[in-house]
DNA sequence: AATCATATGTTAGCTTATCTCACATATAAT
DNA sequence: ATTATATGTGAGATAAGCTAACATATGATT
């Protein structure tokens, strides 16, 4: 089991991710309905976390402090995906790669810290990380 | 939030800890009553476990396999906390130090390794652990 | 200013998950 | 044969979570 592996396995119910994150219910299942993020679910419909959701919704917040909207947010997310695949397959970027970095950059600079779990935290919960 | 913050957070309702310990519900609650783990609880009393129960309850397995029983286990656990600590006070260790890192080292050695998560994978979780 | 869209609050009714407690039982120890 | 230990099982109760609907504050649009 690799460390990707345990950064997306269901662990967590929808009351530890609130405070964790601390999101309401409602927020919550606002993002997963505008497919911010897509939790599992138990053999009973209950929703289930991983480390990765938790991260994403962090980030969430903070793009929400600045004022991005689910489209917007939705967007980054996605393109933070391609960036940190191209981590992995470290080679050529394409201009719209390079751009997406410069965002993430952007995004990177002005945190804002006022979470319990600042953004970027949990990342300290696996090996393998800076 | 140190290492060991990030440890003992809880976290995980006991249906997680359930599948990621192939253990029921009635055997970790067992274990409990026998205070070989101590798990919080929610404000309505459901019990939230922390990557630390999770360890204990995998080597919990680890020993009953072996043919320890709760009186054995609760004493092996209890020592382990002590050579953890002297590991952290790194000094002149006690005749009963000792002899508890040898109980420790020979717990150590034959691992059988059949549960979904070993013991012991848990711990990559975790950055600074080996 | 009036309207509309977005993000979130709130409530209701329902289902799933968990709780404690009690009793049953297989296996091992005496 | 009896006892102790670890676990199964079931009942009845409570907590936690679900969806869906309606309410509302804030900011954007006309």
């Amino acid at each position: 089991m690799n460390d990707q592996d345990r950064r997306s396995m269901p662990l967590f119910s929808i009351g530890t991710v609130m405070k964790l994150t601390e999101l309401t219910a409602r927020q919550i299942r606002y993002y997963e309905e505008n497919e911010l993020i897509t939790p599992e679910r138990t053999s009973g419909n209950q929703r289930l976390f991983s480390f990765n959701d938790v991260d994403k919704l962090l980030e969430i917040k903070d793009l929400l402090d600045k004022g991005l909207n689910m489209a917007g947010i939705k967007l980054l997310l996605a393109e933070e995906i391609k960036v940190e695949k191209s981590k992995v397959s470290n080679s050529d970027l394409s201009d719209k790669e390079l751009r997406s970095i410069l965002r993430n950059e952007l995004n990177e600079a002005g945190r804002l810290g006022r979470t319990s779990l600042r953004q970027g935290e949990l990342s300290r919960f696996f090996v393998n990380n800076g």
